[in-house]
Order: structure tokens, then sequence, then C-alpha cells
DNA sequence: TTAAGAGCCTTTTTT
DNA sequence: AGGCTCTTAA
């Protein structure tokens, strides 16, 4: 690994042509656009090494911006994984505001900002402004105010330059609740979102020697950088004007958050020299999911045209699933995904699964079937772990504990736990303590001392709570803090958990909360867990470090409180590094934005109706529509679009989103695929698994396993016709086990036909999931244990020893590569039994070839896959029957000729450097917990991690139980005691 | 007058 | 599940 041509050999390996244009390019602008798929971060991720190894520049000159944490981490994997973990703590990476929060907190001086500024949330803005403006009697709303005055500032000081759309004349009010607003941060010391952004801006204009270091700058997703984005951009170039941007018009989805594709023209004028690459290549998805999305995204007649070449097969067309309810809609998904991975064998697994919303807010109905399935699953984005109730406790207090002045924080804590002060109580403080020009807290403080008596009115007994709960506890916990910096046995833990012992919290939680307490204690008790990970990870002490900049004066950040409140602060979830928790067995459940860059082999996309997709909310119909290609484009193998008749919430009938009504029928199967040879082959093949064999198949299948979608009528309108198709053939015998003892706890509202559709499935999964735990069929579960006794599999000179075949993406091949990484994985023994029906179906199922292939790929499948497509075939040709060109001024259009040559020949390969990493960004480990409950997370909201859920071990008792109804009433007559 | 409890409504997307 | 308003209790 020393001689650099090794080096070289090695990265550019893994690369095909474009893409090593791309990382080897000297010009000082590069402007890398491709659709998904196309490897763009991997690209991105080796231009850096590129940089730094070839080209020699320092690490630390080295600057690379990302949009979200969970891009800033997983590019720091990779490059740490090729560079070495010491080259990698140098490089400035992270999110645009983590990284101004870092130039701010050493250089913030030179602009009059207090090093110790906090970071207030988008809940602290909100309550923020929604004060000012009943306070002020404005006559708006506060989301509109807050939305404006966000507006504003990101969109940066181009925008107020040109006054475009000065027209519509901004409503008065809203400047003054702009300038209050800002005011009131001021006091307190604290910087919004978009301040970090608008502050570092402030501080690189007026000291460009902050950034006279910075030898290159680098931006991923760069559709979704916004004007001050922008800006910041620009201002951290200046010294070399090296830039290097990737990103897909096509996949802006942040407009809302004032993302501007018309950056990318910004950057292409204002930097006439810059070097555009397009990278045409989609190694992610089969070709007919590409063909579906293309049908989407060609709606848009605006768009900037690109060429997406698919690599893959066609693969099992695409479906589109109508479903009576949402509930349905929930179970259908999860007897599909049962479905999928029974018949696969053991290709694949649960983590596979990917269920992408437009909403949070939509995963009820989805996480009760899973529930009622057993299904263990995690969630990501919508609702935080930080916001929960208890864990915003314990930050308010801590926060108050680093900023004395925080009067929000304080106002929200005051009467937690109830200290007998109310809103009036709270108000009359603040306003007397702005009078006073004094914050809150020093207003009870000297009331307290008896140093200045309170002109509000404090009975006795709850000055004397104020006194000895709060006053003491924070006071207390501030001499503590103190003693955080100069390196004594204090610790953040340590903090916390005094903070904890002196509120008596956990007895408060028993109190407040007497259904679930145990969970939100449990909280508390990770957040504990967080600060400790925090504190011990040698990241914070190196990664918020600037480079020393000759001459220039850093203020030292070694506030750990300080910086653990940031890092919660911005970081929208707790890290989910979580070395216990065995991931394989869960499916993901993610918003479509938290999925963005993201791939799985099977992607479920529900809800695919006016209302929700495009969401009725919605400013810009484009974006919409780009969401749901995004959503799209995630699927590797297989792609299930599906729409209740009616929506989540009630009565009112729902129509299928304009996106794709135009073609539904046409593209999309209305229910899901055969699994036959043909499809799981093309499926391990896009994979780069190995396709189990028939044996492995058939031998786990349940006595009663249906191995075709057909528990749901794929026509819901018309439920009684399909009677005669079969549909229902079979429900009656499930039906007998049906654990018969629940009938009484049936919720009386459901609908009548909903109720046939969840006795069936909750019929299935008693047999199904109680008799598999961890719903794995034992021959992975065999294989998986092989594997696991293998040891060293993962020694870490694989990566060098792995250039056997040179020629790959390694970084998007990486993912499955590991799971056969080293040969064929073992294949367990065949243990011949007697033939069951499931296996009798499976061979009829077996001779029934190519249901869902289109003709081309009907007649020789395997050849195809065996040597990849023809490139004159590749050529896409979407449905609409218009020849999609590449655009013939990119130079690249000639490249389509022979695109992916170094892929056709080489069917597995090892992964190499820095391909290793997952794409999710999920470390790879040992597969050795299979029989780890199936069900921790029942319930959970926000992202999860180390599933909190305690508990008893799994059991039928559980399984049997209601999944928690989502508006139950609650038991009668809670002992609320005094 | 203030605080606590009960019921109703409403949920976009994220740093 | 949380925020809001209305009602009830002190």
């Amino acid at each position: 690994m020393s001689a650099p041509n090794a080096l070289e050999n090695t990265l550019l390996a893994s690369l095909n042509e474009a893409q090593r244009r791309a990382v080897t390019s000297n010009a000082s602008t590069v402007a890398i656009l491709a659709g998904p798929g196309s490897g763009k971060t991997h690209t991105l991720t080796s231009r850096v090494v590129w940089l730094i190894q070839q080209m020699g520049y320092e690490p630390s000159n080295v600057v690379v911006a990302t949009f979200t944490v969970k891009a800033a981490r997983e590019m720091k994997q990779r490059i740490g994984k090729t560079l070495g973990p010491e080259c990698e703590k140098k490089i400035v990476l992270g999110t645009f505001h983590s990284i101004a929060r870092r130039y701010l907190s050493a250089y913030g001086k030179r602009i009059g900002l207090d090093s110790k500024f906090g970071i207030a949330d988008d809940a602290d803005s909100r309550a923020i402004i929604q004060r000012i403006c009943k306070r002020h009697d404005l006559n708006i709303e506060p989301s509109v105010a807050k939305a404006w005055i966000s507006k504003t500032k990101a969109r940066g000081p181009a925008a107020s330059a040109n006054p475009t759309n000065k027209k519509q004349q901004d409503h008065p009010s809203l400047k003054i609740c702009y300038k209050e607003y800002q005011e009131h941060l001021a006091r307190s010391n604290q910087l919004d979102y978009d301040d970090l952004l608008v502050r570092c801006v402030e501080l690189l204009q007026k000291h460009p020697s902050c950034v006279s270091n910075v030898e290159a700058v680098l931006i991923d997703e760069y559709q979704d950088t916004n004007g001050i984005q922008y800006e910041l951009m620009k201002l951290f170039a200046q010294a070399r004007q090296r830039i290097t941007i990737v990103g897909d018009p096509d996949q802006s989805i942040y407009g809302w958050r004032s993302a501007e594709i018309r950056n990318l023209y910004r950057l292409l004028r204002e930097y006439k020299n810059t070097h555009e690459v397009s990278l045409q290549e989609n190694y992610r998805s089969s070709q007919s999911i590409l063909d579906v999305s293309l049908n989407v995204i060609q709606q848009d007649k605006k768009r900037y045209q690109k060429v997406l070449l698919p690599v893959h097969s066609k693969g099992a067309r695409p479906v589109l699933r109508k479903l009576k309810s949402s509930a349905a809609e929930g179970e259908w998904i999860v007897s599909e995904v049962k479905r999928a991975i029974m018949m696969f064998g053991g290709m694949l697994k649960y983590e596979d699964v990917a269920i992408l919303l437009r909403s949070a807010a939509l995963s009820r109905q989805i996480e009760s079937a899973l529930g009622k399935a057993g299904m263990s699953y995690r969630m990501i984005g919508g609702h935080k772990f930080y916001d929960r109730k208890e864990i915003k406790v314990v930050l308010d207090y801590l926060r108050l504990v680093h900023q004395p002045d925080n009067n929000d924080a304080l106002a929200r804590i005051i009467n937690v736990p109830r200290r007998g002060i109310g809103e009036a109580t709270i108000k009359s403080f603040v306003e007397e303590a702005e009078k006073a020009k004094m914050s809150v807290w020093d207003l009870l403080w000297k009331h307290c001392r008896g140093i200045r008596k309170s002109s509000t009115n404090i009975r006795i007994k709850v000055e004397q709570k104020l006194n000895t709960e709060l006053i003491r506890t924070i006071v207390n916990l501030r001499q503590k803090a103190d003693k955080l910096k100069d390196g004594t046995a204090v610790t953040l833990v340590d903090l916390v958990d005094q903070l904890t012992k002196d509120l008596n919290l956990k007895k408060y939680l028993e109190e407040e909360y007497p259904e679930d307490h145990e969970q939100r204690w449990a909280n508390v008790q990770e957040l504990v867990n967080l600060a400790r990970d925090f504190e011990l990870s040698t990241a914070r002490l190196d990664e918020d470090t600037l480079p020393e900049v000759d001459g220039l004066e850093q203020t030292k950040d070694d506030d750990a409180l300080g910086q653990f409140l940031a890092n919660v602060a911005l970081a929208s979830d707790a890290q989910i590094d979580d070395a216990e928790k065995d991931k394989s067995s869960m499916l993901t459940i993610s918003t479509i934005h938290a999925a963005k860059g993201l791939e799985w082999p099977i992607v479920f996309v529900p809800a695919v109706y006016t209302g929700s997709i495009p969401h009725s909310r919605a400013e810009d119909e484009d974006e919409e529509r780009r969401l749901l290609y995004v959503a799209m484009t995630r699927a590797q193998a297989l792609l299930y679009l599906s729409c209740p008749l009616y929506s989540s919430q009630g009565q009112s009938k729902v129509e299928l989103s304009p996106f794709i009504s135009s073609f539904a029928s046409k593209a999309f199967e209305p229910k899901g695929p055969s699994f036959n040879r043909s499809v799981v082959e093309s499926a391990a093949t896009i994979l780069r698994r190995d396709a189990p064999k028939d044996e492995d198949v058939f031998k786990n299948l349940p006595p009663m396993f249906s191995p075709e979608d057909d528990l749901f009528p794929v026509d819901p309108n018309n439920v009684d016709a399909t009677e005669g198709s079969g549909q229902y053939s079979r429900a009656p015998k499930r039906q007998r086990m049906s654990s018969g003892g629940d009938d009484g706890q049936e919720t009386a509202e459901e609908k009548p036909w909903q109720r046939e559709y969840s006795t069936t499935m909750e019929t299935a999964s008693a047999f199904t999931m109680s008799s598999l735990p961890g719903f794995v069929t034992a021959g992975a579960h065999r294989e998986a244990l092989a594997r696991a006794e293998k040891p060293l599999q993962k020694q870490p000179a694989s990566r060098i020893a792995s250039t056997r075949r040179p020629a790959d993406q390694a970084s998007l091949f990486g993912f499955f590569n590991k799971e056969t990484k080293g040969g064929d994985p073992p294949k367990p023994p065949q243990p011949k039994g007697p033939i069951s029906m499931s296996e009798a179906r499976y061979h009829r199922l077996l001779s029934n070839p190519g249901r869902n292939l289109r003709p081309e790929t009907e007649a020789e499948p395997l050849a195809e896959h065996k040597t990849g497509i023809d490139p004159v075939l590749a050529k896409h040709k979407p449905s609409t029957g218009q020849v999609f060109r590449p655009n013939p001024a990119k130079p690249e259009a000639t490249d389509s000729k022979r695109p992916y040559a170094c892929f056709s020949s080489s069917p597995t390969r090892p992964s190499s450097a820095d391909g290793a990493s997952r794409p999710s960004g999920i470390p790879d480990k040992p597969i050795a917990s299979f029989h780890e409950t199936t069900f921790t997370t029942m319930r959970t909201t926000g992202s999860i991690r180390r599933p909190v859920g305690l508990g008893p071990p799994p059991s039928m008792d559980r399984l049997r139980k209601p999944f928690k109804p989502l508006t139950i009433n609650r038991p009668s007559g809670p002992p609320s005691k005094k």
C-alpha cells in the first residue's frame, strides 16, 4: 500500500471512466451531475482521497460539507477506512451547520460573538416567535413568521441585493417580528440554525484569514444548497477557489428549506472554467425500476435533462397495489415482506426492506401492522429521540446550567416537576425580568436570596420549592460543570446523574406517566449513555478542532457541556451505531427525506395518493414529484407502491397520485410478483448475492404458506367478485388456526371489510412468527452461524488483498459484497424431508416462468444476467416512446457507447477500500444474534437505537396483546394522587 | 385568580 | 402523542 502507483490503482480501480475523470480532474472547479445510484458520493469521497494522496493536499486544509449528519458520518467512515483515522480526523468534514458552529466557536469573538453561545432549535424558535406575536399583537401566524424569517436568512445576501420579489410588500409585522426575534436571541446568547450560517458568512467575509489555509472545498448533495450555503461555500474556497460539487437536480427535495436548484447555474456562471462531469450509469436499480421512475420524473418538463443508463436487467416489474384501507395497506405490506423473505430463501433479510413515507404520521398503521406481526423495525426521521418530553426536560436543565440567561429553557422547566407555578406566574416573571433588564434566572435567584424582591406574587410554599428544588439544583450543577474542564474526575455523566437524582426524576415520571414511565425512564438512561459515548469518543476532542492558521488565535472549545448540547441540537437523530443490537432482523421505516442517498433491495412506498404525495400542504408540486422519484429510486430489486381507497384518517375517498395515475396500469403490476426462478436470480444479480437454491426456499416454507400475493383482493372495490378467483380460497383454513381467545377484544369500530383481512393476517402471523423466531429461515440461520464461527473474516487488510478484480463500483456493491465476502457462503446441508404442501406449491410456481418479466428478458434471462446487457440494448428508452438521449452538449455523451464495460465480465468481486462501508452507514458486523427479540421496538417513535423496551422477553402473550391501539381509551380512572 | 384535568384536534419534509 | 381549549377544583 505504500507505492503511490498501487494507491492510485486501488483508488481508480473502483471507478468507471467518467467517475475517474471527475476524481482526477485538474480543473479548479468540478461539477459532478448525476442521477441516483450512479456513485456520486463514492466519486466525491474518492476525490477527497485523490486530492490528499495524489495532489498532496493537507487533510486539515480540506473542507467537506454535507447536508445531513448521517451523510457526514458515512463519508467520514469511508474516508477513514482509506486514509486512516489520523487523516480522517484532520479533515474538516460535517454538515454545513456543524462546520459553521466550529468556526464560530473558534473565531466568533472577532465578530462579537460570545463563545458560549447556545443553539436555538426549531422548537425554541417557534416558541419565541409565538410569544412575540402574541405579545405585540402582531396579526400574523407564528408559523408563517417563522418560515419568513428563516427564508430571509437562508436566501443570503445575494437575494436581498436583487429585490426580484419585492413586489408583494412583506407584511410590516413580519419585520417587527424578525427584529424582536433577533433581539431575543441576542439577549439570551443564542443562534438559531440559520444564524449559524449567517454569522459564519459574516465571519469569513470580515476575516478571510480564518480560511486562508483551505485548499479544497467539496460539497455533497449540492442541489440542496440554499443561498447562504452557496455564499459559505464560496467563502470557504476564497483562498484557492477549488470547489468540487456533486448533485442531482432531480433529487432536490429541500426547496422548502430554501434550497435553490439555481445555485447550479450560478456556480457555472461564476466559475467559468468549471469542469462538468456527468455520471450516467445507474448501478443500483433494476431496469424496470428505473423505467418507471423516469416516467415519473420526466413529467417535469422544465427539468435539467440527464442520461441515466441502467446497468442491470429488467427484473421484476414494479408493483402498484390497491388496498381497501390504510390498515389493510399496512397488513398487506407485512404479508408481502414475509412472502418475499420466505421466497428468497435467506437471500434477503428484514434489513433489506425499507418502507418510505412522505410524512412520518403515515407510519401509524404500518407500525401497528408490524407490531401485530411481531416484526421489529427502526424508524428514521419523524419524531426524534431528543424531542421526547422526558429528554427535553433533562436537556433544558442542562441548558440552563450552561446558559443562565436562557429564559426559554427556564420557563419550560420551572414547573417540572410540578411546583405549583402556572402559566400566569411564568408570564409575569418573564415580563418583570424584561422590564428590569435582567434574566429570569437572576430575578428568581435574587428574589430567593432576598437581594431583590420580585413584584410577582409568589406564595411562600412555591418560593420554598423554587429555592430548594430549582435554584439549589442548578447552582450545584453549575459548580460541578465548572469542574468538567479542568480534567478532574467529574464527567458529563456525573452531571446528568446528579440532575436526575436531585430532581427525583424517576419518581416524577412514575407519577406523571403511570402508563409508560418505564419506557421514559429508560429513555433518560439512554441519554446518559449518549452522554457517555460522546464523552468517550476521541472524535470529540479532535474533530471539533480547527487547524491552526498561522498567527490566528482560536478560542479553545473545551466546554464539554456546551459541545454536548450543540451536538444534540445539530444531530437530528441520536447516533445509531449501536453495537449491541442486531439490525439484520429489523426493517426500516423512514421518511423519504431521510432516505436520500440510501438504498435497499426492497422498497415500499405506501400512501401514493393525492394529499399525501403530493402533500396537501406542499407548495411546489414539482418538488413533490421529485420526492416520489427519490423514493422510487432507492429500490434495487423490488419496488412496491401502494394506495388505499380511503385515507388513514377515515371516510374520505382518496385518489391515486397524479404522478403515476397516467401510466399506472401500463407500468405496474397490480400485485406482487411471483418469485419464480428468473425474478429471484435477477434480484440476486443486482444485489450481487448468491441466489438461493430451490431447496433452500421450499424446505422452510410453513405448511400453509401462500407463495403468491393473494391474501388481499387486487381490486378492493370489488371484493365479492374476487371470491371465485381463489383469492380467499385458503382463508377459511387459516381461520381455524386463529388463536381463539382474543375475539372479544376486537375493536368495534373497525369496518366489516377490514375484519376479514386482519383476521387472516393475524392468523398468518400466528403460525409464521411464533414458529420461527426472528422470522429467518433455518438455512439462513445456519449460514449465519457458520459465518460467525469463521473467525477473522474482517481482517483490516482485506482491502489490500481485494484488488483481485479491480474494475468495480466497490462502493455500490460493497454493501452486498460484505455478505458474500470470502467466497460463497457455506451451503447448509440439505435435509431431505417429506414433501410438504408448500413444496408442491413451490414446484408449481417454478414451472410458471417469467410472468413478471418483460418479453425481452423472458427469452434468455440467465444469459443476460451473466454477461450484463448489451450496451445498445441498455440505451434507455422510456415507455413514453421518446428516446432518451444524452445531452449532446456534454462531452460525456460519447461514453454511453461503452459505459460499463468493466461490469459485464465480473459477477463477484471482493469489495475494495472504501466500498467496504455500507451505503447506509451501518457498520458491518457478524450476524450472530438471530434469535434475539424480534420486536424490540414495538411502538417506538423516533430514531431508535438500543431499543429500550427492556421488559420481559418476547412471548406469545405479548404477541397476542393487541398492538397498542392508536386511540385507545385509557384504562379508566387513573388513581391520581397528590 | 390560578392550577390542574379532560377532551378535542391535527399532524410535511430537517439542520 | 402533543398542543390546544374548556371545565372543574382549590
